[in-house]
DNA sequence: CGATAATTAGAATCATCATTCTAGTAAGGC
DNA sequence: GCCTTACTAGAATGATGATTCTAATTATCG
């Protein structure tokens, strides 16, 4: 997170550990959920005694939301600054797109982690702290939505429905990892990316047909 | 489930009563998440004695994958029953969209289970015959990839990724679905559910932008 | 009416963890 | 070398909650 350079030297020293346990936390709390988890797991895993963990936080809650916070920082400021070096909507949506496939094929576990608590459980779970996050996706997708608006009134987009068209191309792309994860593993074809913005851009009806109706 | 009228006084009996069940079982795991609701939960809200509770199921997973099993079932035939009615490919995916809409928003709770399940945790979380709800899912899935093969074939569709078209369609409906239900108690604006057969068939881009590339 | 099978309320088990605590060990500064 | 602080391993504590068990009640059916 902040990765301030001119942070006293015990305090880079404490970040670099708590980084450092944080991806192995990663690890398991994506292979097993966050119930199945347990702190002698994650403390075995990633070579931190059980005090040692209690001692960068406060439970296992904050264990949890300090992770997908950290990695939440980081994947949106991926995509804003992707945005940003984008002019016109239609290349920022082309850029956001191929960024989101990047960042979550290198980073799986996450996503998983991601999708539970945005989209699955994220509701019900009792989790501390998730609500924090599920705001600052919020954010995000308001960004998102920026973009679609600014495309409107630019009359690049047809449509008056801004935050459905972002709501639309995220769970594209969620199905489509979602699926390609679950079917990493058997040899069948999958889907292509360039699908979602070949559908979010021109739809998939046969343009003459299109005229017809 | 099996409806059947034909069967022993006593059995459907007893599959009225475990219905009856599953439904209140159905309204607390989506409220408080598999995990956070108890047996003991369950046995106040349902009425059953935790006893009877046990002699209906197994074990807790049991009580999960019935439910969703009873559901998922309900849902898809439901599905398949319209698509059957409609014609073309085109009217097919129509109905569905509808459907889909329709039903989520009259079963709610179940709509947060499956989306845990399918979408969500559903990999990690170790919750013993969600395996075989995940394969029912996925075959449902074929059958909507089929209605985008025949539409393709049939030269009313461009594009040549019919599981990806399926999957846009699915990740769409979810996440304006999710959207709806976290947003329905502020008053924002909300999604049309239009602009998803509007996107899916013809996509964002203005027509004459789209000549000019 | 009995007798058998279901159901119930709720207590008694039994496991599984999160969290805390203890005593010991290593490291850094002085 | 000595002291303070930060770690470590691992045991003790306490809750929680699934599952099982008991005794009492009720329904079913002959």
């Amino acid at each position: 997170m902040e990765n301030l350079e001119n942070l006293p030297r015990k305090e880079r020293e404490r970040q670099r550990r708590q980084r450092e346990f944080l991806e192995r936390a990663e690890e398991l709390f994506a292979q097993k959920g966050f119930h199945s988890a347990t702190i002698q797991e994650i403390s075995e895993r990633s070579e931190f005694a059980v005090g040692s963990i209690y001692h960068m936080f406060r439970n296992k809650d904050e264990i949890y939301t300090a992770l997908l916070e950290m990695r939440l920082e980081e994947y949106v400021s991926l995509l804003e600054e992707r945005i940003e070096n984008s002019k016109d909507p239609l290349e920022k949506i082309e850029a956001l797109i191929e960024t989101k496939f990047q960042y979550f094929s290198e980073h799986k576990p996450f996503l998983k982690l991601f999708m539970d608590t945005t989209l699955g459980s994220g509701w019900d779970v009792q989790i501390g702290g998730v609500d924090q996050l599920i705001c600052r996706y919020e954010e995000y997708l308001q960004l998102l939505t920026g973009i679609f608006e600014e495309g409107i009134e630019g009359n690049l987009f047809s449509g008056n429905d801004p935050i459905g068209m972002a709501l639309a191309l995220e769970g594209m792309v969620r199905a489509f990892v979602t699926y390609w994860i679950r079917h990493e593993e058997d040899r069948i074809a999958l889907p292509e990316f360039s699908t979602i913005s070949e559908i979010l851009l021109r739809g998939i009806l046969k343009t003459d047909r299109n005229r017809k109706r």
